[in-house]
DNA sequence: AAAATTAGTATTGAGTCGAAACTATATTTA
DNA sequence: TAAATATAGTTTCGACTCAATACTAATTTT
């Protein structure tokens, strides 16, 4: 590398200057994302499995009865409903996830994890560099990062006119019962105090 | 959707629950990749561009004349030469870089982006939703994020024993000259303040 | 009862991606 | 200085993503 760049030395040649207004948090991000990519293509490949379908494993493992049909996973990924079936399909075929019709819409399936893919999602996801990595972070930056990229993420979003995805906890439609159980208005349904930490494709900020 | 929840209602099924250990900072990042992902897709799509052709230009406008090569853009995007390969040929035959042979290398080439590669650039990217959302973060939010980024993006490349590629001016390297130029120690060759600003493969954190 | 909407699948073609094999040039070493 | 090694880059292959489009079947609206 070193003996490269001597001879670099001797290179003469016109250049153009692009001025650097492009955002610095941009390019930060553009860059964690490509590297969060290459991450999860490597322990993806262990199992055979592509960054997205890694994706879609995690959102499975996070998401509450309401949201693990084809149709969330293909609102939450941002994706067409075509690509994401072809993606699905792969992925019950390596074992990862089974179908199970609704029993009271006959169009709708619920996509379950397997013992596989749960056991993929709990070992891979996030892989350990990053979570060292994390563990290094104060708890002062932790939480400065986590409320900087929510109103990033948020934002963005709603400028998509997206659904947020969020947890029952944080959602308008929960509400608290007496007797520590929960209640969502919109589907009106009691929920269990672990359901309100799962991701619901209904969710809408408070 | 209203409707369709109205019938959810009904539904009753055996549900597990993940306990959910993972982290919140993983879960968000992971989000704002992808979304920025289908950005860059909509935005390149126009003009019939990938995802990853939209970074390599990205790139390519804002590295130094040491940095332009296929080499340090497959460093960069941390993926194999051949797909960089791939891509590069796209890219070049879609009329937005034109190749040039390094005058003292024979086997390297520098990767120069056209007119049209400029443009695209400077106008795409970053896409103006992000902009705007970014405007809205008090400068206090933007330099913690900042800040927050920096540490895990180079910890991660740390970890990963990858090349930094900062800009000049953050280079253990750069030595400041009396009359306002730079000095590169590595190469050996002054540098502009403008050149400073640009990512450079060799870069070593001070 | 007819029309419109919704959930999901299948097909096609351009492109990504890693792996492996390859060419040509440059550097190291013996 | 000749041989071995390293480096920059290309090509080919096969599995996969992805958007677009067309499709089926069920459900809801009119």
């Amino acid at each position: 590398m070193l003996l490269q760049m001597k001879n670099l030395v001797k290179i003469v040649f016109s250049q153009y200057y692009n001025v650097m207004n492009t955002n610095i948090l941009y390019t930060y991000l553009e860059r964690l994302s490509e590297l969060l990519r290459v991450e999860a293509r490597k322990k993806g490949a262990e199992q055979g499995l592509q960054p997205i379908q890694v994706e879609i494993l995690h959102y499975l493992s996070q998401c509450n009865r309401f949201s693990d049909t084809p149709m969330a996973v293909t609102e939450y990924l941002r994706q067409t409903k075509g690509t994401v079936s072809q993606t699905l399909k792969v992925l019950e075929k390596k074992g990862f996830l089974h179908k199970r019709p609704d029993p009271n819409d006959k169009r709708s399936v619920h996509l379950k994890l397997t013992t596989a893919g749960q056991k993929f999602v709990s070992e891979a996801v996030p892989f350990s560099v990053f979570q060292s990595v994390c563990a290094d972070l104060s708890s002062a930056q932790k939480q400065n990062l986590e409320q900087g990229l929510h109103f990033l993420l948020f934002e963005l979003l709603k400028a998509n006119q997206a659904q947020t995805f969020g947890v029952c906890k944080s959602c308008r439609y929960n509400q608290k019962l007496p007797n520590s159980t929960f209640f969502c208005q919109l589907v009106g349904e009691e929920l269990s105090p672990q359901e309100t930490q799962l991701i619901c494709r209904e969710h809408v900020p408070v």
